[in-house]
DNA sequence: TTAATTATGATTAAATTTGATCGAATTAAC
DNA sequence: GTTAATTCGATCAAATTTAATCATAATTAA
């Protein structure tokens, strides 16, 4: 029996039951469980099948993600923590910038009742800060519904029209050598937003502090403060590099 | 019983009890309520659904309440009709503008699978056609919570930027002298998208026709088709003044 | 036929999944 | 506000599944 033989075998009774266990197909066809798996792992990676643990599921069947908004965070205590310290620097009156990102997001809940302007170009946060305190500016342009977020040429230009005292950012990894994104649109987002702010803020959970990331956008000039639950030894690169450390415990 | 299907059964009671509790889910699935722990939590990071103290809930109970105020609409009919027949008219490729009134949410519902640009201001708009085959340019600025909408001097601008071979507005009112508005917001977006529009649809229900309001902020010549299920002698009127009607019966 | 490549099966260490337990955190009751 | 009852998250252990390695069988090319 062939490969192809067993591949056609197994989306026949993949199309009959929607699922399939290893054992259960090595013997029907007659083949050793390696072999099954082996078979299984090929065909998921040519996505004719989903592979789940001991066996596989019809494609169709496999539920998507569909958003972000309220992502069980990973390290939320963390970020919850950066959040709080970063708030107590925001005061009545200011206009500030937020990003998109998943730690900027947190700090929703500590400024709903200031008198501020936020600008912003996330979604969750205009759903969150709607019937607040807060005045919201949302940034225009094309709707990322992956990243809740807009972005593009049109963003970009939103941005460079507004000023503000402060912006809230974050990255998606950050060494001594520089800041690092996930996306050209994030970087975009992160860099225009920085240029039209007096102090910038970088928001970073432990796990982002000496991680590179798929794009270097910037070295650390952009950052004016580095808000961190990290406590090690980059620490010192980044204060020679003229960062304001503002550290918090979790 | 795999983590896959297990995830399917939640969601399946998620989508007929609205909610659900660990207890019962432990029991009605065959694992232990850490299992079910678990299985919750990781789905609410990929957010399928809306982790709560001791259960779970649906994300759209939670996400999007903005969607759900529209539901008690007054003459739900007969915009659901004129949307539909409005729908018609919108040709894969296109570009448009939706603006941000009750009538011309009803709209989404019939463009939803097609490949079509829409640029608007309204966020239940952008909730409603986030997940779906349409890309949409989400117009930046002020955001009132009130209207669940955009505005301000930068959404003009931003509209200006922007040309589109439709658009599909409301009203107030509109009798032969001209078009009325509940606020000046309204007024101005209304004629910035139509300014910038080969084609202006004007949806109107019944009730609208010959009805004046706060502030009449324009006469009929930006006005290209009225879609209406009235049905009486005003239609001459705005036939004389160079409008094509279109129209519909509920 | 022989050498080289490929496919299969066996074995074992690593990784996943699940359930149990317990202190911490949250909610409810008073 | 304080206390009691749940619920949560973290950690550990047991069971299962997987990936990696190696040896053997089958197939192909020279």
């Amino acid at each position: 029996m062939t490969f192809q033989k067993r591949a056609h075998k197994i989306l026949e009774l993949l199309e009959t039951y929607g699922e399939v266990e290893i054992r259960q197909l090595a013997t029907k066809i007659g083949v050793s469980e390696v072999t099954v798996r082996r078979d299984l792992t090929s065909m998921a990676a040519n996505g004719l099948l989903y592979r789940t643990h001991g066996g596989a599921m019809k494609i169709s069947d496999v539920i998507k993600p569909v958003s972000f908004a309220n992502k069980a965070e990973v390290n939320l205590k963390a970020k919850d923590a950066i959040c709080k310290r970063a708030a107590e620097d925001i005061a009545e009156g200011d206009v500030i910038f937020i990003d998109c990102g998943s730690t900027a997001f947190r700090l929703c809940q500590f400024i709903k009742n200031k008198n501020i302007k936020v600008i912003t170009n996330s979604l969750p946060i205009v759903n969150e800060l709607q019937h607040s305190a807060v005045t919201i500016n949302l940034i225009g342009g094309e709707v990322d519904a992956s990243r809740q977020a807009i972005h593009g040429t049109m963003a970009l230009e939103h941005i460079s029209r507004y000023h503000a005292d402060k912006a809230f950012l974050g990255v998606d990894g950050i060494t001594a050598e520089g800041l690092y994104a996930g996306s050209e649109y994030e970087a975009a987002n992160t860099l225009a937003m920085a240029a039209q702010t007096n102090c910038t803020y970088m928001l970073c959970d432990a796990s982002k502090i000496g991680k590179t990331s798929y794009l270097k956008f910037n070295n650390l000039s952009i950052v004016d403060i580095l808000v961190t639950n990290y406590n090690g030894p980059e620490l010192n690169k980044f204060q020679s590099k003229g960062i304001s450390l503002s550290p918090v415990t979790v």
